[in-house]
DNA sequence: TGAACATATGAGCATGTATTCATATGAAAA
DNA sequence: TTTTCATATGAATACATGCTCATATGTTCA
């Protein structure tokens, strides 16, 4: 059923007026939804504390090994983390303070702190 | 191929005693998905600035009123929006400040602001 | 009460995605 | 150079999910 009558076109001007732009929700909701999953929250969380190699965080999650290789390559697109070479091993760590500020902020919001 | 060789245990073990606990890693993901989904986001940001009924959303959103009201079921359960009736119009807002402020810090943070 | 209307809900579909297996890549050590 | 080993990648699969259509629900107004 059609249900655009009750619409108060005054309301959907001045929120669109001062709404983010298309592009910025779009990026928005992209950073969320790469930390919205609880594999790859949990390596974030993990690397918060610190530096750690596939192979640790494959142990850590127990998770294939390909597993984590994949969302490690996700989260590094984003810009979440980085990685250099340490020898064999390629060491993976958070890229942005910003993110670990969004999640000190979620994690108290969902403790219901603060 | 096996490749848990590598595994420097110590490591391991300090991330793990000082990692969020399951649960937590859990409802922060769950909260981060909620939000990390183009339209739901859109609809968050609306209501930052504005209560609005599902047929504003609708029309704003350029989405069917079914799939907005879809998605308000799914971020009121996750306590991210509240409603209240109006006449014949369920308005809606948001339910929380903490959810205004992690989308702040990452808007600023995909504008790569401070 | 009954009609009208805003919203909610269920089913179904189309698309997206997290995981694993098998294998490729490439640096390091022999 | 050849082997070894950690990581990366592609394909396949199982599952999740966002959307729409049709319809139910429940409130308001005549």
């Amino acid at each position: 059923m059609e249900s655009k009558c009750c619409v108060n076109q005054e309301n959907v001007d001045i929120v669109r007026e001062e709404l983010y732009t298309d592009t910025e929700i779009a990026e928005i909701a992209d950073l969320f939804k790469s930390l919205g999953d609880p594999t790859r929250m949990r390596i974030v969380a993990a690397l918060r504390i610190r530096e750690l190699c596939v192979g640790d965080l494959s142990a850590l999650m127990e998770i294939s090994q390909s597993g984590v290789s994949h969302q490690l390559r996700l989260l590094k697109q984003k810009r979440i983390v980085k990685s250099r070479r340490d020898g064999k091993l390629i060491m993976y760590s958070l890229d942005d303070q910003h993110v670990v500020d969004i999640i000190k902020i979620t994690a108290n919001h969902v403790r219901h702190e603060e």
